[in-house]
DNA sequence: TTATGCGGGCATT
DNA sequence: AATGCCCGCATAA
């Protein structure tokens, strides 16, 4: 990020003035204009220092989405709706699979839910997983502010992400209704609810097998109609990770390249229930070799790539894999990635500024908590003997 | 159970 | 005073 804030700011004017948008408006004004010729499509991943006028009848822009983990923030005024990014969760061996994927998970917005997260274990090797806290924004998180006015929302951001993008909400809804069609298959057993646990957590998934199965309320896995853009209001709406990606006619200001990024398992799915359609948009690269970190019968989960792709590793048995959560610390040298780094290296991107965060030892999360996330080998080493 | 929003409160600048 | 963020609470999905 070499360029200073003002000058992406002015850059971003510029092509949006091109393009007939107003953007000499700032959240805080006391004003905002009213006068708006064309409101924007729905950003689902709104980066640097962008402004977007929504449609109050936009639904994404209602409910404030973003696909970024983004949690609310007090900031004393009612009017204007603060909230800021919780960053990625990452692996802290920075474990890669075959192909070259990471994990980049998405941090649950709840603080409880985010806790209970981080206790848990990458997907890929058994790894403590790390909060890979944004400090997009002079070394704070990026910050997006949301103002209803009149027929309009006003959307804008603070800050440029320094970290990788993590799952989107939709996948985490879509694995969330999974979790619950597994529950009703599988009743419920100490080690199949922590096996559950860690599905839930890293978007593991029963194999294809048993996923027409576990499609029994399709709809709930397809993509939502209306999150990705407002225009078309009663037809072709663009979807968030759909497999046309991009709305038909978006704006230029902060036009989202990762919108085509649909993840492949999502692709899947789709196509699972709507092969003519979808079939163009398959991903061909579901790996079908195994992942380096893991035995065949844990390769069961979503791997994300560098780009945001999702994907599953081959079919796996449900039972193969424990949950190593709330463990006490201990070396993971035998943690499924061999050889394994010595220590923890977060290597998602330099570091070099702390940020200028106060009581930084008293935080209960991020990147200063991560040896409590270390997982018991004895766990491990029973059910991963080493080859 | 988790996401989301609100607002009190505290520390820092 | 502005800002950043923690926390608890309430509500919705």
């Amino acid at each position: 990020m070499l360029k200073g804030a003002d000058d992406v700011v002015m850059e971003q004017e510029d092509s949006a003035s091109r393009h007939g948008i107003l953007t000499s408006w700032d959240i805080n004004d006391i004003k905002l204009p009213q006068d708006v010729r064309q409101t924007d499509w729905f950003q689902e991943w709104p980066d640097s220092y962008v402004k977007h006028i929504y449609s109050s009848e936009d639904k994404n822009a209602q409910r404030h989405h973003s696909s970024w983990a983004m949690r609310n923030t007090n900031n004393h005024n009612s009017r204007i709706l603060k909230k800021s990014c919780l960053g990625v969760v990452v692996c802290g061996n920075d474990c890669s699979t075959l192909d070259g994927r990471k994990i980049y998970l998405r941090p649950a917005i709840c603080d409880k839910a985010r806790q209970k997260q981080q206790r848990k274990c990458c997907p890929n090797c058994n790894g403590p997983l790390q909060l890979l806290s944004c400090r997009g924004h002079g070394g704070y998180p990026v910050t997006n502010f949301w103002r209803h006015e009149g027929q309009f929302i006003f959307f804008q951001s603070k800050g440029a992400h320094d970290h990788p993008r993590p799952e989107t909400k939709l996948e985490a809804e879509a694995r969330r209704s999974i979790q619950k069609a597994q529950t009703a298959l599988f009743p419920s057993s100490p080690r199949l609810r922590r096996i559950r646990d860690i599905e839930s957590l890293t978007g593991a998934m029963p194999t294809r097998e048993a996923l027409p199965l576990l499609l029994s309320k399709p709809d709930t896995y397809m993509l939502p109609a209306n999150f990705g853009g407002h225009l078309s209001k009663s037809s072709g709406e663009p979807m968030l990770g759909s497999c046309s990606g991009r709305p038909p006619y978006p704006r230029a200001a902060g036009e989202d390249e990762g919108s085509g990024e649909t993840p492949t398992w999502i692709k899947s799915l789709a196509l699972e229930r709507t092969p003519s359609t979808r079939r163009p948009c398959s991903d061909p690269a579901i790996p079908t070799a195994d992942p380096p970190c893991a035995d065949p019968s844990t390769q069961h989960i979503l791997l994300v790539a560098k780009g945001g792709h999702v994907s599953f590793g081959p079919n796996a048995d449900p039972l193969g894999i424990e949950s190593c959560e709330e463990k006490s610390p201990l070396d993971y040298s035998g943690g499924g990635c061999l050889p394994p780094p010595p220590y923890p290296v977060p290597q998602v991107g330099p570091r070099l500024l702390e940020p200028p965060r106060r009581n930084v030892g008293d935080r209960s999360e991020g990147e200063h908590r991560m040896g409590l996330n270390y997982c018991n080998n004895d766990v491990f080493f029973h059910l991963y003997p080493l080859r």
